[in-house]
This record gives C-alpha cells, structure tokens and sequence, in this order.
RNA sequence: GGUGGGGUUCCCGAGUGGCCAAAGGGAACAGACUGUAAAUCUGUCGGCGUACGCCUUCGGAGGUUCAAAUCCUCCCCCCACCA
C-alpha cells in the first residue's frame, strides 16, 4: 500500500481557511503553486519588475506577479517568448504569474486605440503599426505567454462616463469575457481564467455585470475600473458595494489597486488579490512607503540622517543603509537607488499583506487597519 | 608687448537702448504618481508685499539718454593666437 499522502490541491482550487467579518485568508492553488491570501502583486509588466530580479523578489517573499500582455505581445512578442519555454521560463521567475489582457490600455491609451464589438485596435505607441485585439487574441497570448491567471479582455471605463455608455460598455465587456471562456475552456493548459466586473461608479451596473458574469464559470473575479480618477470616498463606496456580492468560493482581485490603505480597505471589504505600480513607481521616483508614514527620501531633511529607511522592517535595504545614503543615491540618479528604494517599498507592501493574514487569522484585522491609518492618515 | 574675444541673477548660458528681475538648461527646494507609453511629470527658484507695485541686480567707477545688461570713457580681471 502505497503511503498517505495528503491531497494535491487541484489548479484553480481556492480555499479559504479563516474570515475576520468580511476579510478573507486562504489559499489559491495555481499550476506554479499556492498563493497564501489575501496577496499583493508586483507589476511586472514587460516581464520585469522594474528595477529587481526574481531573486530580489524571492527575498521579500513575492509570491505572484503580473506581466501585461499588450506590452509583451508588441515587445518582444509573446510567439517568441512561447518558442522560449514561456514567460515564466524567459525571465526565470518559478513562481506564479497573473497577466493582465490589455484592458488597462484601453484606458490608459485612449488617444490611439478603437473599440468595436469585435474587440480592439490600437496603434502601437512603439512604431505606429496597427494591431487587433479580439478577445480571443488576448486569451491566445496570454496562452503563449503561459501566465497561471489569464484575465479577460475588458474596457476599463474612465472616471465621468455617463451611465448610458458604461452600461453598453459593460455588456459588451460581458460578452467579451463569455467569447474568452468559450476560447479558454475551464482547465485548459492548467490557465485559469478571471473574469471582470465593470460599471464605473453606478452600483445597479456594477451588480448588473457581477450578476452576468456569474452566468459563466471562471476561476475568479476580478473588480476592475476603479482608482481610474475618482475620490477614494467613491471609490471605496463601490468597492464596500460590490466586493461583498461577489462569489464567496471564488478569488477576488481589486484591479491596480492601490495604496497600503486602500488594500487594506480591500481586504475589509473581502478582496483577495492586489496589484498596482505604485510601490514600483514611487520607489523610483522617491517616494517611500514605512512604518512612519511616506518618505519621500529626497527632501534635504535626510541629508545627514544616518537612521534606517524604516527601523521596523528587515530588507535588505533597511538593514544595511541610512537614509542619507538613500537620499544620496537618488539625488545622484544611481542606479541602485531604484533597485533599493522598490525593494524596500514592495517588502513593505508584501509585509502589509502577510500582516493582514496573520491578523485575519487572530481575528483582529480592524485593529491593524486602524495601526495602518493612524500611520497614513495624518500625513494624507 | 601686440591682436582678437570675453566678464549676465548659485552654475552654464541667451540677451546688444524701452516689451528685462532678464530666454533656455543645470543645480537647489517642494509636490504628484493607484490592472506602468512614467528612472516620469508639475510648481517655486533676487528681496518685500495678497495684489496693482516698490526696491536691489548684469566685473568696477563715471557719463550720454525721458529710459542702459545693452551706447561712451577710464580702470580691474579672464581666454585665444601672435611675438
């Protein structure tokens, strides 16, 4: 007889384990391994985490990251990164991968991008050319990318669309995402797929499009369309709103979301998943996400402070150099104040989030989201 | 010694009678950044005043003019080439 052993979690299986209210701790199998929620996940959108290295991102515990397909699929292509072994294998990161579909550049490039039924066509910001995508050619890249979390096609609608547009928007988002379940069968190649709930900022929509993407069956939801120009009051209001509809046996991801307050306001309401650049982005132009509040590491008050970045953290950058060295370095537009300074601010954000864990666990998640407002706040 | 070219606001540098407190860049000082066209962008940057404005400033001193960073005289300093 052979000897027991415990079940495999399935690819896709998602456990969860403890609640505090509304907050969620639990386990998300994927086929690079389990992800311990509620997570946050570095964007890493050209196949690199700007400015770290997978060992970089091992050290601070990163447990998934993101890569963009528009981008991957103009540069360097995602049929040569297929003939590569996959992204995982092209960048030599083991662990797992979300990749999201290109939505965000229906937002974020409006100005040279069209948008059919049939899907959409931007104009390369690279060289002008023209590319389409359907929503079964974001599905296909994301195929050749081999990411473990596809996500739908979708239009991420701007703040102050009118509810006329963000309705039809969001229906045909709707059938964008059943064109990608169709095309991206549940289980296929061990991808899961996530779908995308729109509406902008009228809540009936945003039940509307969680109660048609119910009809299909993904392996997760994703709230998408927010932190897109609104106030964080209506961003909240609708985040509150809807994340609590949301299937309980399913992950949930708050798209390109947010600050270290913000997640947290995310995970109260029962959120899983996380990205956003902005610890990445902030880390290179200066801003510092600490236990003291946010730094920003250029101002001449740093000069001579020999003190660590943040006392309270253990990365590398907290353990071995002051704050003068910090400034010292961005001032002179080193190169290793970029690695140093997102190092530290991932490892902050990843730290939030194994909080939040821990807290969800010894069910005292509000005392830590107050700790992190008192910190936040004050400096708002 | 000769000839030519220069000295401009913290630095580089434009400006050759009024539209000049003086372009542009840098530095400095602050701010922004939320599914990354971002190692990016924005603001301030002689002093005082909320503002119309007033005062000080373009190597130094003096002069011409209603008006000078800009024209004239003398002086000081720098650079290039030739002796």
């Amino acid at each position: 007889m052979p000897k027991f052993s415990p079940p495999i979690s399935q690819v896709g299986e998602f456990v969860v384990h403890s609640t505090d209210g509304l907050a969620r701790q639990g386990t998300l199998s994927t086929a690079h391994g389990d992800i311990q929620t509620p997570i946050f996940m570095p964007v890493g959108t050209q196949g690199s985490v700007k400015a770290l290295s997978p060992h970089d991102l091992e050290e601070i515990n990163t447990q998934i990251i993101l890569g963009n397909t528009y981008h991957l699929y103009l540069r360097p292509g995602d049929e040569l990164i297929k003939r590569r072994g996959g992204l995982h294998q092209f960048m030599r990161w083991e662990k797992p991968i979300l990749t999201d579909s290109g939505g965000f550049q229906v937002f974020s490039l409006k100005d040279i991008r069209k948008i059919s039924e049939q899907g959409v066509e931007f104009r390369s910001y690279l060289d002008g050319s023209k590319h389409f995508f359907s929503p079964e050619k974001a599905v296909e890249i994301q195929q050749n990318l081999g990411s473990d979390i596809i996500m739908v096609l979708d239009e991420c609608v701007g703040y102050g669309a009118d509810k006329d547009y963000t309705q039809k928007s969001l229906e045909r988002t709707t059938r964008w995402a059943a064109r990608c379940r169709e095309f991206h069968p549940k289980g296929h190649n061990s991808q899961l797929l996530f779908g995308i709930i729109q509406g902008g900022f009228f809540k009936d929509l945003r039940e509307l499009s969680l109660a048609q993407l119910q009809e299909i069956d993904f392996d997760g939801l994703a709230i998408g369309g927010l932190s897109v120009g609104e106030s964080t009051a209506e961003m909240y209001d609708i985040l509150h709103h809807i994340a609590p509809l949301m299937p309980k046996d399913k992950p949930r991801y708050l798209m390109g979301v947010g600050t270290p307050l913000d997640i947290l306001e995310g995970i109260e309401a029962g959120v899983d998943m996380f990205d956003c650049v902005l610890p990445t982005r902030n880390a290179r132009n200066g801003t510092l996400f600490t236990s003291q509040g946010k730094i920003n590491i250029k101002r001449a008050e740093f000069r001579e402070d020999d003190s660590p970045l943040d006392p309270n953290c253990s990365c590398y950058t907290c353990r071995n150099f002051s704050k003068a060295y910090l400034r010292h370095l961005y001032t002179a537009g080193e190169i290793l104040s970029y690695r140093l300074n997102t190092l530290h601010n991932l490892a902050f954000f990843l730290d939030t989030v194994a909080k939040a864990r821990k807290a969800i666990k010894e069910q005292n998640f509000s005392q830590l989201k107050a700790s992190y407002q008192d910190i936040f706040k004050a400096r708002a």
